[in-house]
RNA sequence: GGCGCUAUCGUCUAGGGGCCUAGGACACAGCCCUCUCAAGGCUGGUACACGGGUUCGAAUCCCGUUAGCGCUACCA
């Protein structure tokens, strides 16, 4: 294959959406590929709805995820006058004519058959104006949109995720191309840009596929050859419904807050939708981009559940070196508003890691180990430590003592092992009961790294200050 | 309503006529490991929507039914 050139196309009327992500994804694996070019432009045409807000939503997820564009950002609101040019040469040429139905006109029209149960549909000769009054309005100046003249036939295309799918030109309604204000139809400036930029390959969500073959006859009607389309499925909710707002988080952005990993969440959504054939799912970059195929798109829509999502950040977390996770955990402690004072947190993140699902978990089992007053509490304010009653005071007297035997340069993992397995050993009693309130003294839960570890992690003087604090309590 | 797309475990998927008494992963259950929880290892249950063809043989090809989704704007 001569090299792709792709685009991706998002326009600027909400955040990044998972859905839009993959696209971009896809896009941008095909054009990694086979070494083509990948374009982004920003289809802010609706200015209704467009802000620059959401541009730089979109740009900033996208630069996020590692998704790196070629060319662009482009504007599709700064070509208008070609998509003008372009349209009126329709016009000129046959292909289009002028509509001077107003739109108010044709609500009412739309009314009036919904009315009478019936299904509203364009059709050129029976909506036309009559001859004079065609006239009348044109030499009055009153303004008019161009319309495109759908002809008939088949139209198909050999789709490079369904194979061939087919519409007949008949069941298609002629379409705006031009708004009576001189401004282009979505399909209109999608066609004109996407010969502009020479886009060989045009890969979308599902709901394009019936703007495809307008857009093919657009492509025919101006004299050059469609690309090739690709339609990739689209993304459901857990109810099998189109993935909305109401579903929970969708933006990207989302997902960043809860604290996942870029990587992981290109990874699960490189799978959402395309597989690399066979068992593997853990890839790296450089793998996705090798394997990439839009043959292996699958073609029917994906749920999108993120527990599979957070499995595979965990993945990342255990995979990932503590130095390349620290920036990340301080911004979320640093939201947290967790004072870390200069603290090395490289070893605690290091023996947390792997219990931890996302950045978040990850900063909130560090929080409790470098801020005391972190350690979780119930409603009351009481401490779980305090509700083991007195059977492990005694315990924890006893680990004190031990412990605090031990010099500072000695205060490791191993020394401190050896320490509660002698106490538990010369008291006769069993590990677990040694080593269970004292993790429940220092993080509040019964839940951690193993203890010798965590005693490491958060110190020798913090250690034995909450030890002493819990059994005193 | 019309047109189009789709149909393998609860979910993501492998599979492109015999290798499938359907494989992997997540989730779930149990066991091992073990001071707890993860991680890791092992084991288990759960799927080819339905009905017709084609074929010696169909999850794989064809047709129909059903269901889901999408589109049906002077939105994108």
């Amino acid at each position: 294959m001569t090299a792709p050139r792709v685009r991706f196309a998002p326009s600027p009327t909400g955040y990044l959406h998972v859905g839009g992500a993959r696209t971009a994804l896809f896009n941008w694996l095909f054009a990694k590929h086979y070494h083509g070019t990948f374009v982004l432009r920003i289809e802010d045409t609706d200015k209704e709805r467009s802000t620059e807000a959401h541009t730089q939503v979109i740009l900033d997820g996208m630069r996020w995820l590692g998704i790196t564009w070629d060319e662009g950002p482009f504007f599709q609101g700064s070509y208008a006058a070609r998509h003008r040019a372009d349209a009126e040469r329709l016009l000129a040429s046959g292909h289009a004519y002028k509509d001077f139905l107003t739109a108010a006109e044709l609500d009412a029209e739309r009314e009036r058959i919904k009315a009478s149960g019936g299904v509203f549909r364009y059709h050129r000769r029976s909506m036309e104006l009559p001859a004079d009054e065609q006239a009348r309005r044109e030499s009055a100046g009153m303004p008019y949109a161009i319309r495109f003249a759908m002809p008939e036939g088949e139209i198909a295309w050999d789709d490079a995720v369904h194979g061939r799918i087919s519409w007949q030109g008949a069941d298609i309604d002629d379409f705006i191309i031009l708004r009576s204000d001189g401004s282009a139809i979505y399909n209109m400036a999608v066609v004109s840009d996407d010969v502009e930029m020479n886009i060989s390959h045009v890969i979308r969500g599902d709901d394009h596929v019936s703007n495809t073959p307008k857009q093919i006859a657009l492509y025919r009607a101006l004299g050059h050859e469609p690309p090739i389309f690709g339609h990739v499925p689209m993304i459901l909710g857990t109810d099998g419904k189109k993935l909305s707002k109401r579903h929970g988080a969708t933006a990207v952005g989302d997902y960043q807050d809860m604290g996942i990993l870029p990587g992981a969440m290109r990874n699960f959504l490189a799978l959402l939708g395309w597989s690399p054939g066979g068992d593997r799912e853990m890839l790296t970059e450089s793998e996705l981009t090798e394997s990439f195929s839009l043959e292996h798109i699958q073609s029917k829509p994906a749920v999108f559940d993120t527990t599979k999502l957070e499995w595979m950040n965990g993945q990342y977390l255990s995979l990932m070196d503590s130095t390349e996770l620290l920036k990340a955990v301080e911004r979320q402690l640093e939201r947290m508003g967790v004072a870390t004072d200069g603290r090395n947190l490289l070893p605690i993140i290091n023996s947390v890691k792997t219990r931890s699902r996302t950045i978040l978990n990850v900063a909130e089992q560090v929080a409790v180990r470098v801020d005391g007053s972190r350690i979780v509490r119930d409603d009351k304010g009481t401490a779980l430590v305090a509700k083991m009653g007195d059977r492990f005071s005694g315990h924890l007297t006893l680990d004190h003592e031990a412990l605090s035997r031990i010099p500072e340069f000695d205060w490791l993992p191993e020394a401190i092992e050896g320490a509660l397995r002698t106490v538990a050993e010369t008291h006769s009693l069993k590990l677990g009961d040694v080593m269970q309130p004292i993790r429940v003294a220092l993080t509040g839960g019964t839940v951690s790294e193993p203890v010798p570890e965590l005693l490491a992690v958060v110190g020798r003087e913090e250690s034995l200050r909450r030890i002493a604090d819990a059994s005193s309590s």
